[in-house]
DNA sequence: GCTGGGATTCGCT
DNA sequence: GCGAATCCCAGCC
């Protein structure tokens, strides 16, 4: 079982939420999601395509389910999920997960996510519909948290910021 | 062609 | 708690 392009294709606040306790299949590695927030598109003035398309936002504006990964603060790489149907530029930040597997730990930070999954601008671009790269959707739905989105300095006042509280006091 | 800021993290005070 | 590291790119000249 695996999530679609139409589960993709719903309002991006929708699926972040969604994705809280979902498992992404990446680069070999498989992430329960507990942490995400979603940027959406033009009307979001935090959001990269808030300006409209460039070079570096026109990913956010192609088909929805595939990745979206850029370069912050000349150091670090953070992970997107592209929303939404094609043209609205929207997309999800990926915040925190728990890694599975033998090397079970929990992962919190989109810079330290990427790293430890050695994602970088080259992962960019790539589909999460295939057999090899893609989200399986979580089970049973856990417990989730609204809060204000993190690091931003604008439209700060927006709870999109989805939290699975198990792995967070507060 | 130049400049300043950014969806961060880590180390030092 | 504060600031450095570090670089791509959007905006403006």
């Amino acid at each position: 079982m695996r999530l679609e392009r139409a589960f993709f294709e719903q309002p991006t606040v929708e699926v972040a939420q969604q994705l809280i306790g979902a498992t992404l299949i990446i680069n070999g590695f498989e992430i329960e999601l507990i942490e995400t927030e979603a940027y959406v598109g033009e009307g979001d003035a935090a959001c990269h395509a808030h300006r409209g398309i460039t070079p570096r936002t026109k990913v956010m504006f192609g088909p929805p389910g595939r990745t979206y990964i850029y370069l912050i603060y000349g150091m670090y790489h953070c992970l997107n999920i592209v929303t939404e149907p094609e043209g609205s530029g929207s997309a999800v930040l990926i915040r925190g997960g728990l890694i599975k597997g033998p090397t079970a730990e929990i992962i919190k930070g989109p810079g330290r996510l990427c790293r430890h999954l050695g994602l970088t601008k080259a992962h960019n671009e790539m589909c999460l519909l295939n057999e090899t790269h893609f989200v399986r959707p979580r089970q049973e739905a856990p417990p989730i948290k609204a809060t204000p989105r993190i690091g931003i300095t604008k439209a700060t006042d927006k709870p999109w910021r989805f939290i699975n509280v198990d792995y967070y006091s507060k």
